[in-house]
DNA sequence: ATCTATTTTTAGTTTTGTCTAAATTTAAAT
DNA sequence: ATTTAAATTTAGACAAAACTAAAAATAGAT
């Protein structure tokens, strides 16, 4: 009875605001036993590095994360899997707006944002069924299993692709929507098949076939698209 | 420019605990200009009536609700137009996941209390067009439209029905999760055709005929049943 | 018209999450 | 080893939303 207290405190009382903190340390690496520090964490969430501070005294009282003072915080393994699947469930409702609801993959961000905090276990256990299981998410990124396991993939970035080598377009390293909207200018989508036709030294520039059809690409552009390069 | 702002502090940037308090008083009967006491509304919500009189005085200063000291308050037509909104999006959700999740008719509520928070007007305008634009949610309540009108019905209680007439079961009262499975367990459910073949004096209970088949039912159930009567 | 029970409001506190400004610690440079 | 700059924490404040206890207003009964 207190034990199953104890439970729902931990994992099921968590606030909007912990789970964005544990989110946002988890995509900074914390969850590989690395220390996170509180300027990095109050500059990805456009916050003051005082509020950090305090949120990680909460989320250590928690057992959330590990946290020294001065030093930083990583998360524990409880942390983790509160962070995975608060990522499971902004993924899945990411897919699940596109697919299901013709949402372009520039609009999704942020009304996933507020679902990733719906809480519900059949909910999105359902969301996911409904989609088939998705393993990617309309970014190309990974979508957790329900335990928390990641599916990952052979990708490099196209930059750093060999001139010759062929592969398919399975990802996005920067999903802002300026980079997205530019993508669909130019016709640049996930499942495109990319070969790599020439570099040039001066501004690292790729001459490239998507599709089929020749493009010039800019360093910029080719740094930050995720290719899955054949055999 | 300012003008613009003042539109988006009052009608986009409402709190969760705002727009709860606005569809209580509207569930209240505050849409028809009728004052709602700070005690009628604290208990629905099940809060104190200080922490309502608060309430009262920020939504009035939101232009949200009439608010007169000591006599209660009533909804202004941005606050209806508001609450509306929310019991908008609550019911198609729950049209959502009955229809589309197979969740159950007493599993929704709880979700869609949580749901009918998201904000994205593409959201909802979206998952009414994948419901085809269902008219009433799983029990049997009206969906206001996009502009805030309702369809209403020409609906009874069981209970008011005379002998001999005949109906079609579209609604519920009483729409608590023990109620509900009631109804399940025996087979009773919106869309059924119902008869009544006889009235108890004594205890007020029907004799009806269900799809065909008969049964009996105390006056509990029947007066938290909706039926719409055939011509 | 006065009294009384009930309702409602006020005043003061609490919790959560944020902020600013000041103090402290760490790390880098001399 | 000091000095200095940057990062981090503390202290104190604030806003939102709730609460309790006390004060005030209302409405009903005499
Ligand atoms: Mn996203
Ligand atoms: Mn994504
Ligand atoms: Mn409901
Ligand atoms: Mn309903």
């Amino acid at each position: 009875m207190l034990n199953k207290n104890v439970f729902l405190e931990k994992y099921f009382l968590m606030t909007r605001s912990e789970e964005n903190y544990l989110k946002t340390i988890f995509h900074l690496g914390g969850g590989d036993s690395k220390s996170i520090t509180t300027n990095a964490i109050a500059e990805q969430m456009e916050t003051k590095p005082s509020s950090v501070t305090d949120m990680a005294k909460k989320l250590s009282e928690k057992g959330l994360v590990d946290y020294v003072r001065y030093q930083g915080v990583s998360l524990t393994d409880a942390g983790i899997k509160t962070a995975l699947s608060i990522i499971r469930k902004h993924r899945l409702w990411e897919v699940f707006l596109v697919k299901k609801l013709d949402f372009s993959w520039d609009e999704v961000h942020e009304v996933a944002e507020q679902l990733e905090h719906i809480k519900s276990e059949k909910l999105i256990d359902k969301i996911d069924a409904l989609l088939d299981f998705p393993k990617y998410d309309p970014h190309g990124d990974p979508i957790p299993t329900k335990d928390g396991k990641f599916q990952e993939r052979d990708e490099k970035l196209l930059s750093d692709m060999p001139i010759n080598s062929n592969g398919i377009c399975v990802g996005v390293k920067d999903s802002s929507v300026p980079f997205l909207k530019f993508l669909d200018k130019n016709k640049i989508a996930l499942g495109n098949t990319i070969k790599v036709l020439d570099k040039e030294d001066f501004d690292n520039s790729l001459r490239i076939q998507m599709n089929g059809k020749e493009m010039r690409i800019s360093h910029q552009i080719a740094s930050n698209l995720y290719v899955k390069k054949n055999d």
